[in-house]
DNA sequence: CCTAGCACTCGACAGAGGCGAGTGCTAAAA
DNA sequence: TTTTAGCACTCGCCTCTGTCGAGTGCTAGG
């Protein structure tokens, strides 16, 4: 990529093919953008630009494509991010009127927040509860022998479990289990909180207290299940649909299929969670899905200092990324903002 | 429809569709089902079944495929619903294996229970919170002025509201409310709590007590949040792409749309929870969605003798009406159990 | 180094023809 | 009266073919 004119073309082709989906040939580079050059000329830098491996021509008679190459180029040189409109910022924050009550709604929310303003799907990592920190838990008798856990993390995630125990505990003594573990585990981070009880677990006064040692274990148990494990929520799935690429059925049914099993996504987007900013997937950079043609751009939130999830767009690589990167990175802005705010 | 013979030939057609997803013709069911009859005769029947509007002709020269009448009548009249196999139902059991701490957890597997043994999508409509009996209700301060609200219902479920107080209040005073609170609702059905509420408002002795007048303040705005909401899980969407009839991207689409709305499936799965047993409804006959050629089995869940929730298997008009039929209604029984034991 | 011109390539589309599954009708057999 | 065999007919599907047009690469001249 020699010079100026050579980015040029690279913009244009992308340009024109992010709008229309299809390859795109000289002549209509040539007409529609400012070059005053004639197509032949812009057709020996097309030549060029294959050979550098940035376009990619599907067939001898056919315009150019770019390669994912090409769009990392694309983005990563030429492209210049801005900064999302006033009127779009307004129109984001608008979307969250109506109040929300639940953590687990604003997330839903902002799934299809994302979605809807980038047409494509959006998706949202809820926060591991092993990353927040420890705000309540509390023990309820649901029937003999059975217990369940809920705990409540200073985010306002909450989580819950059932289990069975070997003798039936009264309602009294389990509210008495849940004032000792509340007073004990007062901020600290739950991946510390396991430590701490194990630790507890082995100071003598315990041995000799039974009151003690069974709020231990039965915090313990509650502790094992899934706290490691996030949720995500998917929103505007459908608007996949319309995009001409994915007319052939086989390409939606992968991405449908990773959206059903979503470990490969949680996977992904849990990667990119400590990476701060902005991150960008092309195709087959993700290689976590064998999935040639998707993209994702993703971005971390917050609240306060800890980070909580992720959030992101996935859509077909010829997405609008120019339109999107700021939109997922105000996204994620906003909502870390309203976490902190009323969490 | 006057004799056997129309009726073996009308299951025959309806046996064969359903395995093909093509037209049928009269040779085919002269051949492979037992009736020793001349393909001839056999399309005299089907002329015959044609009138009568239960079978229907896609163009001059194809073979015939039932019409949404065909269908019922088959289901009403002729199919003989058998149990569900020994096998089968072990293996269904099977699937629950490895503990569900959570209702929940609980009811997500069941639609993917539902999905992967229908080979269609399973859904599950959640218990509506109004429905069910209270349990406890637990207040947690947040931060300054930022109240969170649990509540328990005796089935297990669970459900969680943040919002914000005039006034700051504490912890200590916040979990005397709850106590007090919890006394007066015990055994309660959510729906008859808040006229509770309201009934003890009036009382004289409120009037003079702040800490109780609080408490109720408090409770009826964690109680008019969405009590009546249902959620719905999803599971196996994608099973519906290996459907002939929906290689068509048009009636993909509608119903793709309809999972991610949700509100009209969750009206129909409503509707068909007060009507006990196994519910079927065959394309338009649902008429909430607009779509020909999408069927619905449904059957109501229960726990003790409050009726929770629906289940069902989505899946098109041309599925598998003898398996689906038991399964449902296997499932449906099982997770009854599963919650009345379990919860 | 750029541009005009030209021959060439290749996918998309439309029309023609053949195939085969399936029908309705009629007349003969049961 | 009912069933069956036979036959002509219909119509969707597939394949083949030819045309069209967009787009290319190459070459020669500015």
């Amino acid at each position: 990529m020699r010079g100026e004119r050579s980015r040029r073309v690279l913009e244009a082709v992308i340009l024109e093919y992010i709008k229309g989906g299809v390859p795109v040939g000289s002549r209509a580079i040539a007409k529609k953008y400012g070059l005053s050059v004639s197509p032949a000329t812009i057709r020996n830098v097309m030549a060029d630009l294959e050979e550098l491996g940035l376009l990619y021509q599907p067939h001898t008679s056919a315009g150019r494509v770019p390669t994912e190459l090409g769009l990392r180029v694309y983005i990563d040189a030429i492209l210049k991010i801005q900064q999302l409109s006033i009127a779009d910022r307004e129109q984001i924050r608008r979307s969250y009127r109506g109040g929300v009550s639940r953590v687990e709604g604003l997330l839903q929310e902002t799934s299809k927040v994302l979605s809807s303003f980038s047409k494509q799907a959006g998706v949202v990592l809820t926060p591991r509860l092993s990353h927040t920190v420890f705000k309540r838990i509390e023990f309820v008798r649901l029937r003999t022998s059975m217990v369940m856990t809920i705990l409540v993390s200073q985010a306002g995630i909450i989580h819950n479990t059932v289990f069975e125990i070997k003798e039936d505990i009264s309602q009294e003594e389990l509210d008495k289990y849940g004032r000792y573990l509340n007073d004990m585990l007062q901020d600290l981070a739950l991946h510390q909180v396991k430590a701490r009880l194990l630790e507890e677990m082995q100071t003598e006064k315990v041995l000799f207290d039974r009151l003690l040692s069974k709020a231990l274990e039965l915090s313990q148990k509650a502790l094992q299940e899934d706290i490691e494990n996030s949720e995500l929520y998917i929103g505007g799935r459908t608007n996949l649909l319309d995009n001409p690429e994915f007319a052939d059925v086989e390409q939606m049914r992968r991405i449908f299929n990773a959206f059903e099993e979503k470990s490969k996504i949680i996977d992904l987007l849990d990667k990119s969670m400590s990476a701060g900013g902005v991150n960008i997937f092309i195709g087959s950079e993700s290689e976590l899905l064998d999935m040639e043609s998707v993209s994702f751009i993703t971005s971390p939130y917050a609240s306060g200092d800890e980070v909580l999830g992720t959030l992101g767009v996935i859509g077909p690589t010829r997405m609008d990324y120019s339109r999107i990167i700021p939109l997922v990175d105000y996204t994620a802005k906003l909502l870390s903002k309203m976490l902190e705010e009323t969490f």
